[in-house]
DNA sequence: CGAATGTCAGGTCGACTGACATAG
DNA sequence: CCTATGTCAGTCAACCTGACATTC
């Protein structure tokens, strides 16, 4: 009987005796997909945040409201809320994350007394700081095999698309 | 008293009396991250193509596994799951859904009798190729603001950051 | 009064974990 | 015996819907 034969292929050379379990290979039609291609790479960056972000006890939507707080001041949940998108009932159960860890607090607006006026606490501040350094570790190593000139026209062509569909 | 102030910014023009829920106006911290970027792309193209394949009764995975076996031709569920990079469990769910909807069939692999051998029926060719209009569809609208030639540069930088995480 | 805000309950979808029976 | 495969139950995060009390 003859060995099992070996094929080359474009990435890896693989035993074709049976060709069973070759790992991962997405079909061709996928790989062309701005859509799935889109899907994949956030859920690789999905995991690489998750994991960074995890390290200081929060996820990931903490980080874009610590984020947004930092950059636009004290705002109130609603203002929050549509500059994020994100949905008022989702940002509540955020914010009552975030109150508990002490990293933000909501102080009764005076002017409008339906409204929560949330801003950062000290520790907030500190807390973004850190989680700062480890989402750009993360951008590094999602964008591994892009040149630094490679890495700006993915940011920039990410960004026309986000910007166009508005919400 | 003095009218509402109008003041200019770089998108539009908007009152300022009350500079409140004045839209979606994400951080430009986040604006700039690559990962923040990659996921409000994949949300916006989630919607789309969620959308586009409801039209046919299925979900955005079912068509994943339907172009798969498209192009790879029958296979047990193990290895489609490591191809697709899908959960054993969660493809599982979607094969129910599929041989429920009569576009694929398992049968036993009577030389592994572990293995279902997955296939297209005729019925699943004809509505997977319903499905790639409706997709290709799908991805105009989500590229609508790119060039062809940005489109195309944007499916290869996004192929090499795909490419270069395994799993 | 109607509209906006914050809050709460619940529901779906996708990603993932662990257990288990059957077959290799 | 140990592993691989398919199946089932259940968790979790993100996203979304609807209802309700308070305040404007």
């Amino acid at each position: 009987l003859a060995g099992p034969r070996i094929v080359a292929t474009d990435k890896e050379v693989l035993v074709d005796a049976e060709k069973d379990h070759a790992g991962y290979d997405p079909p061709h039609r996928l790989q062309q997909l701005p859509s799935w291609l889109a899907s994949e790479v956030a859920r690789r960056a999905h995991r690489l945040v998750a994991d960074a972000v995890a390290e200081e006890g929060v996820r990931r939507p903490h980080f874009t409201v610590l984020t947004a707080l930092s950059e636009g001041g004290a705002a109130s949940q609603m203002a929050l809320g549509t500059r994020l998108a994100i949905d008022r009932s989702d940002l509540n159960a955020i914010l009552n994350e975030l109150e508990a860890a002490g990293l933000v607090e909501r102080v009764r607006d005076e002017t409008d007394r339906r409204r929560n006026l949330v801003r950062l606490t000290p520790g907030g501040v500190v807390a973004l700081r850190r989680l700062d350094a480890r989402i750009d570790g993360a951008q590094d190593a999602l964008l591994t095999p892009l040149s630094a000139t490679e890495r700006r026209e993915l940011v920039r062509l990410l960004k026309r698309v986000v910007e166009h569909h508005p919400v």
